[in-house]
RNA sequence: GUGGUCGUAGCUCAGCCCGGUUAGAGCGCUAGGUUGUGGCCCUAGAGGUCGGGGGUUCAAGUCCCCUCGAUCACCCCA
């Protein structure tokens, strides 16, 4: 047993995972930089206060929150979401706007791990700040699906959900309350007690005793303004303009009190395990304002990175690929010669891999098949007197021998030519 | 925070029910078979406080208690 372990609910990402984490974010840059979105790196940590607007009912504040004392005194808390901590840096920056920002990082929650689930999680997402257009919560869905099927998800589903303005979501959450109090007698005891905290999260119960009380339950559509459900009108239309289909869903709530009008989930089908929400949005108009900034709109969504390769786990899809090696270096004289050449080699543009503390061939042999090399570049008794390397195709097995000075020649002729390294010597 | 399952070699696991020489297998790793050549095959080797602590016993990987960790689920959420 080794004297350290990972705490509870963070793990190392080892390669070829990590290499796969990288690829996934690079995907993730290449569809919204499309749209003109640009990379924000906010803080890990910020004020405790910074969080607090994310709900007062809800868990993430009352239990998750990762918080300490600094050695100044300070209340800081390490971040559970990105969304807070950009709409902060909107107000103390004050950028032009419409502010389109897309990230990607870790956020911390103290809950128990499970499949899916950490308290060390990554996120990418994207905000957009100072507008207010219908039409943008549908471009902010649309990148979002269509990030997914860049990575060549199939299985995953639109949820959309209007809450309306915070006057229509008091008056519906009131009339929520009522109607679920009257028919609690039927509700399970976890139902009950989620009533008593937030009446809008009972809707989320996944429990088959709630589901006629849920089903009978007054919906949200009837109490929605008349600007809300115009601007909700206009995100459907906007979603069929596109032919992005949808399943409108007026039990879909969010975990997070800042919402309105618009919110939306992807929910992967084919992961059978509990977490089948990849990702999730919505519209957060006051959150500016409550973090002392001017009033400002705002849109964005987060998508969990375990979460979605989970996914393409069970699609089959985005595995990872190892790094390709173009040569191997053999060397069985002093390696001094490996070292040159794969300097070289590098320096052209191809990489190059080889093997130290002066092993058998036989060993440096496997090695380079191991690594999945094309090429093994050997140098032997005989090659090092000539100066000279046998070049030998490790799928055909076939050799040719050539003058060390025209490697790189030769390798243009083999593996195509290569955009040379910067320089930096 | 609550509950189920599980911790034996680097990895995947057998052995535990029914306690009894020196704890096994496959894969991986190292070396050799092949004095200059990878994959396939054969042989050998290295590698273990049986998660940790306590208890029962002549004797514990095996039975009991505690604890730590993992995992899955609930709560909640990405």
């Amino acid at each position: 047993m080794p004297s350290f372990q990972t705490s509870p609910g963070t793990r190392d990402i080892l390669p070829p995972q990590a290499g796969r984490w990288r690829a996934f974010s690079t995907v993730f840059a290449d569809v919204v930089e499309s749209a003109g979105y640009q990379c924000v790196i906010p803080p890990m940590f910020e004020e405790l206060g910074v969080f607090l607007r994310l709900g007062d009912a809800t868990d993430v504040v009352t239990k998750e929150m990762y918080d300490f004392e600094d050695k100044g005194g300070r209340h800081i808390a390490l971040r559970p979401e990105h969304t807070a901590g950009i709409c902060r840096a909107f107000a103390q920056h004050r950028p032009a706007t419409p502010w389109k920002v897309w990230y990607s990082g870790s956020n911390f929650r103290y809950e128990k791990a499970q499949a899916g689930r950490y308290r060390q999680f990554d996120q990418v997402g994207i905000e957009v700040l100072g507008a207010s257009d219908p039409l943008l919560d549908v471009e902010v869905i649309a990148l979002g699906w269509q990030f997914f099927a860049a990575l060549g998800l199939r299985s995953v589903e639109l949820m959309v959900n209007s809450l309306g303005d915070p006057g229509d979501r008091a008056a519906y959450i009131d009339a929520l309350r009522s109607y679920l109090t009257s028919q609690s007698g039927q509700l399970s005891e976890e139902a009950r007690a989620t009533l008593e905290r937030n009446p809008l999260r009972v809707l989320d119960s996944k429990r088959p005793q709630d589901a006629s009380v849920i089903a009978g339950a007054p919906t949200i559509d009837a109490y929605l303004s008349n600007d809300a459900r115009e601007h909700f009108a206009s995100v459907i239309a906007g979603l069929d303009a596109l032919g992005i289909p949808y399943r409108v869903n007026t039990g879909l709530v969010r975990g997070l009190d800042y919402y309105q009008r618009t919110v939306f989930e992807f929910v992967a089908t084919a992961l059978d395990n509990a977490q089948t929400a990849v990702g999730g949005g919505g519209r957060y108009d006051g959150l500016v304002e409550d973090l002392g900034g001017p009033a400002t709109a705002g849109v964005g969504f987060a998508l969990g990175v375990d979460r979605t390769l989970l996914a393409c786990d069970s699609e089959d899809v985005f595995a990872g690929e190892s790094p390709l090696v173009d040569v191997f270096v053999v060397d069985v004289i002093d390696g001094m010669t490996a070292l040159t050449l794969c300097d070289a080699v590098r320096a052209a543009g191809y990489t190059a891999d080889r093997a130290f503390d002066g092993r058998s061939m036989k060993s440096q042999m496997k090695s380079a098949d191991r690594c999945g090399a094309s090429i093994a570049v050997i140098i032997g008794a005989d090659e090092a007197s000539a100066g000279t390397c046998t070049v030998r195709d490790l799928s055909t097995s076939e050799q040719t021998v050539v003058q060390q000075s025209e490697l790189i020649q030769h390798l243009t002729l083999v593996l195509g030519a290569r955009t040379p390294r910067r320089n930096t010597q």
